[in-house]
DNA sequence: CGTGTTTGACCCGCGC
DNA sequence: GCGCGGGTCAAACACG
């Protein structure tokens, strides 16, 4: 299949996400929509260290991460995403999974799962390249969203078991079997920037009482924290990511988070902003990288 | 049978 | 130039 080792230099395809703490602020080539950074784009070879990720932080609930093996079992989202590897890294006793979007052959999106050794019960999800192609192609991206809305409440607590995002629960997901979180799916798919329009429209459309009726399901999103490598630097684990709540609530207790937020570069004025109206497409169209200053 | 996971090996970039 | 560490490949295996 991709025995292709060109695709190694494939990471050229994320170039548009190379590293540059400077552009990453206006970033709209981030675009998830545009997301056609696609291969035969004749880049400048770039390092895939130096290829620039999203970076979520997530909060391990507590049946999730022990699931098994204490290892880090993604939230899933809305596509497919087929581990291809694993890796133990140095200097943290987690390993880190790796990810690849099966929902289209060809998608150069990947993303890396690891836990925060500094913080365990926090999942670090970094999202390299974009999907080239709209939501998880056919299967159940549907379900997906749409009971991702509906049902979704206990979401992320169970992470995956074995098939991350292929399964999405159709409805009664036995709390026994709750591998997926439809919810937490759209949520890091928000987080990806990788809202499909369709998507999008699916929550502007329901307007701000659907993200507020809502505000629980993403719960965890809330605590969920997008990091810009530039931003936060490299050892963002280290330094303890911040926490910027997204969805849900703003309310006052979040206005009194943001608060504490000041210092927060133009990555929480746009929460803020879009805290009561939050424009989606705004969020697609650039993702809230807060790798600006 | 199709899809996804596991796992060891290989490749590449980077620092010394 | 060398070694280390991270990222990816791909065969084997497991599961539905």
């Amino acid at each position: 299949m991709i025995k292709d080792r060109k695709f190694r230099s494939g990471d050229t395809l994320v170039a548009d996400q190379e590293d540059d703490p400077q552009t990453s602020s206006e970033n709209g080539s981030d675009s998830p929509l545009s997301g056609n950074d696609f291969p035969g784009a004749t880049v400048p070879k770039k390092s895939r260290r130096s290829v620039k990720k999203r970076v979520v932080a997530v909060p391990i609930g507590d049946g999730d991460g022990s699931r098994s093996r204490g290892e880090a079992y993604p939230p899933s989202d809305s596509w497919s995403w087929r581990k291809y590897g694993q890796k133990p890294i140095k200097g943290s006793p987690y390993p880190r999974g790796y990810y690849r979007c099966s929902s289209s052959k060809g998608c150069p999106a990947r993303k890396q799962v690891e836990r925060s050794h500094t913080d365990p019960s926090k999942l670090i999800i970094s999202y390299a390249s974009e999907h080239n192609h709209p939501f998880p192609t056919s299967r159940h991206h549907h379900a997906a969203v749409s009971s991702a809305a509906a049902s979704a409440s206990n979401s992320f607590a169970a992470a995956t078991s074995r098939t991350p995002s292929s399964s999405v629960p159709t409805s009664t997901s036995s709390a026994d079997e709750e591998k997926e979180g439809s919810a937490s799916a759209a949520a890091t798919a928000l987080q990806a920037g990788n809202f499909p329009s369709d998507e999008r429209n699916l929550f502007t459309g329901l307007g701000d009482d659907y993200l507020l009726c809502n505000a629980g399901d993403f719960s965890w999103l809330s605590d969920a924290s997008m990091e810009g490598p530039a931003l936060a630097g490299p050892r963002w684990d280290e330094a303890d990511v911040a926490m910027i709540p997204i969805i849900s609530s703003m309310r006052e207790e979040d206005e009194s988070l943001f608060a504490d937020l000041d210092e927060l570069p133009e990555c929480s004025a746009v929460f803020r902003h879009g805290a009561s109206s939050i424009d989606w497409g705004t969020f697609g169209a650039a993702p809230p990288l807060c790798g600006s200053t």
